[in-house]
RNA sequence: GCUGCCGUAGCUCAGUGGUAGAGCACUCCCUUGGUAAGGGAGAGGUCGACAGUUCAAUCCUGUCCGGCAGCACCA
């Protein structure tokens, strides 16, 4: 007797082991019919699998979370099978479900093209109108080696050697076609629907290393009904509208040009922008009790290779030498050489290092504006978001060992009063000793000790990312997620105890000896570029209006308010606003149409009546109500609206 | 860096083996209009760069540069 324990907490006894599709044919037709799989005592299971114990089980169908992961994964394979059948000769690879879709890595010689898609979704469709039973069995290791090497599968035949010895291996079929594959999945290819659609093409690498052949993926993404389909297919439509190097261009804050890859000319309006950020983070700074300092973009080789950079770091290093040195560095390898700094810590040390350091001076806060200098790889580029020269909110902070703790509460409360201003949500990750790396591992062990109790201390839940810390130490990466539910790691906290030794910084003890000083190495924004990009698609353009470069434009209704528009305008700008007019010979509606487009916070339209009545009449982005207020209550009111949070 | 796609006016894009077009933007003129495009005229391009094929290349081929998507990278 097997007794199954339903998710209402009934229980049903039968009389032999039966499968999942027996039990939802014997709880009702309804169910059987919209079954796709089980979940005995917890684990994903396809709809035939045999339960022979007593269990806890429940019916997947497709009002199920993971349901999704499982149309999504059939779906690759559903992909695979039209591909193979389409392009002989084509090898598959791997096939898995994804975040919002699936993909199918592929090696064939010819490429695939969107031109495909067409005719590999209309072969998909017929996959499943075929309704081709989807059955489990297991193959021994021989059996499936010699299947995929008899259909040319060398890759899948390779992998066949990689898994672990124990390894019970199963294969999925769907009518000719089969995979080796975990499972689970859907009952049948009919299952699957139509709401799929292939999205795009790109290149990866087998087992995802650089190093190892190029396959051919096919993204697509599906989901349970048309409508599903075409909401996310507008979310992406959506997306893109937000895209900061549409808006950056459209809104005149920055470009980027050929001969400057990687890098970024601010425009008036860009750079107001920044400055505006700036002048916040600064005085958030100054209160919390860091002081400010510029260092050199350029520093002699030598420097970087008593940091470590040299050996660590240089492939994403600029070097620099004028003609007459690089000569002589090709003749000598020894000469000096020029690098531009990829990271500004080194420096700061260098000012740490000046004239005797007391214990009574930590913890030290030292805060640039460091612009750096990254030679990122061509491929990683993208907008302003990741360029080749950046400037990080840095700091390093100079403290001993016991003030790590306190400081590192500091900085989270410092971080999150920030991001909270900003409107950020955001997480915290763990990321330890990555593969190449400077110091011993009992270092590394006190620092990671030490970074994980502070962040205990400070209340953070952290999820780990193993191996993805710093070369000189671990780190906190503060992960913020925006408007449309991206996520961009953007701050970090990391714990340095090997630099400062390195670079020769100590100070005095109370005791009278001379100490290292531990460094903490921290970012908020992370880089202003990332940050501003971030901003720009979090508010799709519209930002609060004590961010928005310009605040208010005076916009002139006839000629004869001209000069009262200026007056207007002077007003505001005298009550600390950034302020346009706008003169032209154009009709209200067209001015309307124009600053509303432009993402312009306030519209103040004037025209006869303001001029006699001493009033602005206030049109809001996004609104089409007008408010007339009288001019000296407008610069008041408007004026500490636009106030920055700190 | 790798794979694929792309590069024509400020922007969005059409087009052709015989040196190019549209809409918007821009300039000028008319219009002075109360909240999302008033009308007219004009100007604007070494068709990403360099080679090659050709009588002739923006178009075909190659190399390079840059962009886009994904992969890899992001200390």
């Amino acid at each position: 007797m097997i007794n199954i324990s339903l998710p209402d907490g009934s229980v049903r006894s039968f009389d032999k082991p039966v499968s999942g599709a027996d039990i939802a044919a014997s709880i009702g037709p309804g169910l059987a019919k919209a079954a796709l799989a089980l979940r005995v005592d917890g684990k994903m299971k396809d709809l035939s699998h045999v339960v022979d114990h007593d269990a806890k089980i429940g019916i997947v169908t497709s009002r199920d979370s993971e349901a999704l992961e499982l149309l999504r994964h059939d779906a690759a394979h559903v992909l695979a099978q039209a591909v193979q059948e389409l392009y002989p000769g084509t090898q598959i690879t791997f096939g898995p479900a994804t975040e919002d879709g699936f993909y199918y890595d592929f090696v064939r010689e010819q490429p695939f093209s969107p031109d495909d898609f067409a005719k590999i979704e209309q072969r998909m469709a017929e996959i499943v109108d075929r309704d081709l039973p989807i059955t489990r069995e297991i193959w021994d290791r021989a059996k499936i080696k010699d299947y995929f090497k008899q259909h040319g599968e060398s890759f899948k035949a390779q992998w066949v050697d990689e898994l672990p010895k124990d390894e019970v291996i199963s294969v999925y079929k769907q009518g000719d076609w089969l995979d080796m594959c975990l499972g689970p999945h859907l009952p049948s290819t009919g299952k699957l629907g139509k709401a799929f659609k292939l999205t795009k093409v790109s290149g990866a690498y087998w087992r995802g290393d650089a190093n190892n052949a190029q396959l051919q993926r096919v993204y697509g993404t599906v989901f349970f009904s048309d409508k599903e389909l075409k909401a996310y297919l507008h979310r992406i439509e959506e997306a893109e509208k937000r895209d900061h190097r549409k808006l950056g261009r459209e809104m005149a804050l920055f470009h980027q040009q050929e001969d400057s890859a990687g890098m970024v000319y601010w425009h008036p309006k860009g750079w107001t922008f920044w400055r505006t950020l700036e002048g916040y983070l600064r005085r958030k700074l100054e209160a919390g009790g860091y002081v400010e300092v510029k260092t050199p973009q350029l520093n002699d080789r030598r420097l970087w290779e008593k940091s470590g950079h040299w050996e660590n770091f240089r492939e994403n290093m600029y070097l620099s030498e004028n003609e007459e040195g690089l000569k002589e560095y090709v003749a000598d390898p020894a000469r000096r050489m020029f690098a531009l700094k990829p990271m500004n810590c080194p420096c700061h040390i260098q000012i740490f290092n000046q004239g005797l350091r007391s214990y009574r001076e930590l913890p030290l806060r030292m805060a640039e504006m460091g612009s750096c200098h990254r030679f990122e790889p061509s491929g990683a580029l993208h907008g302003i978001l990741r360029v080749r020269n950046f400037t990080q909110d840095d700091a390093h902070i100079f403290c001993s060992e016991d003030q790590i703790e306190v400081e590192t509460i500091r900085f989270c409360k410092l971080l999150g009063d920030v991001y909270r201003d900003l409107g950020f949500e955001y997480f915290v990750k763990f990321a330890d000793r990555p593969p190449v790396r400077i110091g011993s591992d009992a270092i590394w062990d006190q620092a990671e000790g030490a970074l994980k109790s502070a962040s205990k201390a400070a209340g953070l839940d952290l999820i780990l990312n193993p191996g993805e810390g710093a070369f000189y130490g671990p780190k906190l990466e503060f992960v913020l997620r925006d408007a449309i539910g991206r996520d961009w790691q953007c701050g970090t906290l990391q714990v340095d105890f090997m630099l400062p030794e390195r670079l020769g910084a100590s100070y005095v003890a109370e005791d009278g000896s001379r100490k290292v000083p531990v460094m903490l190495h921290r970012a908020i924004f992370g880089s202003f570029e990332r940050m501003i990009g971030i901003l720009i698609e979090h508010h799709a353009g519209r930002f609060p209006l004590w961010l928005a470069p310009t605040q208010a434009v005076v916009a002139t209704i006839v000629n004869d308010a001209d000069s009262y528009a200026n007056e207007v305008a002077s007003q505001l700008r005298a009550a600390g606003m950034r302020v346009d007019t706008d003169l032209r010979n154009e009709k209200i509606n067209y001015k309307v149409r124009e600053h509303s487009l432009a993402h312009v916070p306030l519209i103040l339209a004037v025209g006869r009546r303001d001029i006699e009545g001493k009033t602005v009449a206030v049109r809001r982005l996004g609104s089409e109500k007008q408010e007339v207020l009288e001019l000296g209550a407008a610069v008041t009111n408007l004026s500490e609206e636009a106030r920055p949070p700190f």
